[in-house]
DNA sequence: CCCAAAATCACCCCTTCGGGTGACGCGCCA
DNA sequence: TGGCGCGTCACCCGAAGGGGTGATTTTGGG
């Protein structure tokens, strides 16, 4: 910034020089003070405006603060594979009971339903997943997003 | 910002303004046009900084970035738990087998042992996980961090 | 109002699972 | 060297699971 300060006061001095020598004094007795003053503002106004960059372009820095943000990864049922197997509600229902590590006579219980029931929803939930044992299915249906 | 420049040409006029109030051609003549000229040019360029500092500071900027970095929340074995369980490397692997929803069968040719032996194994874990069932086996390995 | 999908229930048959018991070999270590 | 943990295997038996078929009721939409 000193550096600036210093270039500033050369500059004037350069400017100083330069009109001396180009005679200044015979713009100022043709044309007037006004003229004069109006150059000597305008120069030294730009000069000014470049020097208040200069000072202020160090403060401008730009502070990138990184936020981690946890990502639970949060279930979202995939609702276009559950229509697309043709998989029901109850049937969704029963498979995530079984996930669940319940029996059928369990979730027989827990449906209100009996378990002949329960047999027929997960035989067809097994045939649409394509799983032939019920630890199978509660892994297909996790892979397909079906249940958490 | 336009605002600025409008600002800064009105205290111009002013300044003007107030040096014919003044008679600055007293000044002039009793001072030389040096003097007139390095008044203008003080002024000037302090208003030229003012300027910069005002064009500048909106600039001045401090830049927050959340970056959202996906947490797959990677896997790590509860071995404490495994240890306090009692759950031998050979069991856990059966359980891991379980899990992906192999059948006995499908489990004793994999491992390359006899059915048997598969069914000693899972009924042993299934005793040391407080399970009666393989899905509710499955289901505790995962809240106990054994499987993934 | 009727039809189709969904939900419910039953019965039969076979497979798989799970519990219980017993046994054998291997490696480790006190 | 004898005990112990671990892994291996076998047999039995009852319970649970799964496939197949058929049937009835409920429900939602055309």
């Amino acid at each position: 910034m000193r550096k600036h300060v210093l270039l500033y006061g050369l500059l004037g001095g350069v400017l100083i020089a330069g009109l001396k020598l180009i005679e200044y004094r015979w713009l100022v007795v043709e044309h007037s003070v006004e003229v004069y003053g109006g150059l000597v503002a305008a120069v030294f106004a730009g000069l000014g405006i470049w020097l208040g960059l200069k000072l202020t372009r160090p403060t401008e820095r730009v502070v990138v603060r990184e936020v981690v943000v946890e990502a639970p990864v949060a279930f979202v049922r995939d609702q276009r594979r559950l229509e697309s197997l043709g998989i029901t509600p109850r049937e969704l229902e029963i498979l995530e009971l079984i996930a669940a590590g319940l029996s059928n006579r369990e979730i027989a219980d827990r449906a209100h339903v009996s378990e002949n029931t329960v047999k027929t929803h997960s035989s067809r939930v097994f045939d649409k997943l394509g799983a032939r044992r019920r630890t199978q299915a509660v892994q297909l249906g996790k892979d397909f997003r079906l249940i958490p």
